[in-house]
DNA sequence: TAGATAATTAATGCATCGCTTAATTACTCG
DNA sequence: CGAGTAATTAAGCGATGCATTAATTATCTA
């Protein structure tokens, strides 16, 4: 959690992960859509890797990098759980939220 | 967002959320929950504050925490459901690869 | 095998973070 | 007022984070 946290710190970690979420990429197309060294990008997916962020597979001469939504979803909901609990009331649009990441209706 | 995430990325300011989870409390009733110095815990008190996660009201000669729950929920179910959509199209993004590819770069 | 490409590792510079102690501000109450 | 308590601000210092360039490893291909 202490490392998923660190991860989520970085715009640029964030940026890659949001492009991960549209599809599988190598490390050299993530790099690509930065504007920073390839060194730099490859620190910031050693950082997602280790905190389970991300995975990667090598195939040939390209790594691969794809999101482990799993983690990501249940280490945010769980602290959100733990810091705002539902037995708690909440605000309107904080619970309209929360209703529909358990898969309630979208509007009210 | 990014001072959200920055806030969540120290465990002693996460620690400081799960205490007002809780209850509302004064500056010196946290402090005394740590180890580290008063002034150290009135810096985090200060970027979980800036970040807008806590507010805080003076009332005579204490100075009290709260906890801004929506804050809190928002920012992290909205990101979890950027990047782990439930059952969503995927966002037209093909688009900004080729972008990428003409030298324009690191939005947001 | 040589040369190009993909990616990471290594070494380094610099800014920011997080902590400390000391000083300052603000409030209470004799 | 002046002493005591609550809290923040200020200044300084070591550790860490994020970027760079150069070097290394691995793979593909002519």
């Amino acid at each position: 959690m202490q490392k998923v946290f660190e991860a989520l710190a970085s715009s640029v970690r964030r940026k890659i992960l949001a492009y991960l979420s549209e599809s599988e990429l190598t490390a050299g197309q993530i790099a690509e859509r930065f504007a920073i060294s390839k060194p730099a990008v490859s620190q910031h997916l050693s950082v997602l890797e280790n905190a389970g962020l991300v995975e990667s597979e090598k195939r040939g001469q390209f790594v691969h990098y794809r999101l482990v939504r799993e983690n990501l979803a249940n280490t945010l909901n769980g602290y959100v759980q733990e810091v705002c609990p539902v037995s708690r009331p909440l605000k309107k649009e904080s619970k309209a939220l929360s209703e529909a990441a358990k898969g309630g209706r979208e509007d009210d």
